[in-house]
DNA sequence: CACTAAGTACGAAGCTGTTCGTAGCTACAC
DNA sequence: GTGTAGCTACGAACAGCTTCGTACTTAGTG
């Protein structure tokens, strides 16, 4: 079972069910809703289609059926960015993570956390 | 005019022209059908769609028109990585490189080159 | 029981991206 | 001049994403 990458619209949702956990129908049309005006059955309707796409659990014990997200946000990141980085940097991690520095509005212990992230990873190689 | 970012087809094609410079249909036809089958009529429309929406520009002085990109590919590549992380991180572009180089399998030289350009953003801050 | 409110299911339309077949034009070889 | 090979233009089909309207179901209230 080969699994798509979520579409923009999923990942408006998915945003919701991760930031407040398993949530109805109408707790996320209310969040998506108030960033970007949407019909509740399309929210719905999304849902339902997701939940045939495996990317979200539909708990339909009680009247209003409770959607959670399947993938974590970690793993889902990761998967879009591995994608990102096959289509438009022939496969180079590294010049994804130079543009973006170049492009970053850094601030200095973001910089340093990065600078840790490097020990870790120069110590860990031997 | 608001430029929408290539799609994938699209960016095939910009990477035939990024590698090889200003280019004929028959040339982009001979690379990508080279790695993905695909019709000559198929790439030919792809080119005049990508000349409506500004994305290569076309010399028809001579009987077989001349192809080259607009932007160039940093130009490009920076454009796609501000989408992704306003779309996938929430804008922030340290989420992004830390993801990357959690999954990526950097090499020491690698490192070190990310580490210089730390380097130059701490001391460009002051 | 009858009514209403809140929920789910589903069909279908509109848009974009991708693909290709067909038609038509033109330079060149003979 | 005639034919052919190579090119551009264009319409149309198909697929995926997004949106919503409508129909159906059910729990609760009087």
């Amino acid at each position: 079972m080969l699994k798509r990458a979520p579409t923009n619209a999923e990942l408006e949702i998915l945003r919701v069910l991760w930031q407040r956990g398993p949530s109805t129908v109408r707790h996320v049309h209310e969040s998506v809703d108030h960033v970007k005006p949407v019909g509740y059955t399309t929210v719905l309707k999304l849902l339902q289609i997701m939940v045939e796409k495996g990317l979200v659990r539909r708990d339909a014990s009680a009247r209003s059926h409770v959607y959670a997200a399947v993938a974590s946000q970690g793993a889902t990141q990761r998967r879009l960015v591995r994608d990102l980085v096959r289509r438009v940097f022939g496969g180079s991690t590294l010049g994804l993570v130079l543009h973006a520095l170049h492009s970053a509005p850094a601030t200095a212990p973001e910089l340093d956390q990065i600078r840790r992230l490097l020990d870790e990873k120069k110590g860990g190689r031997t």
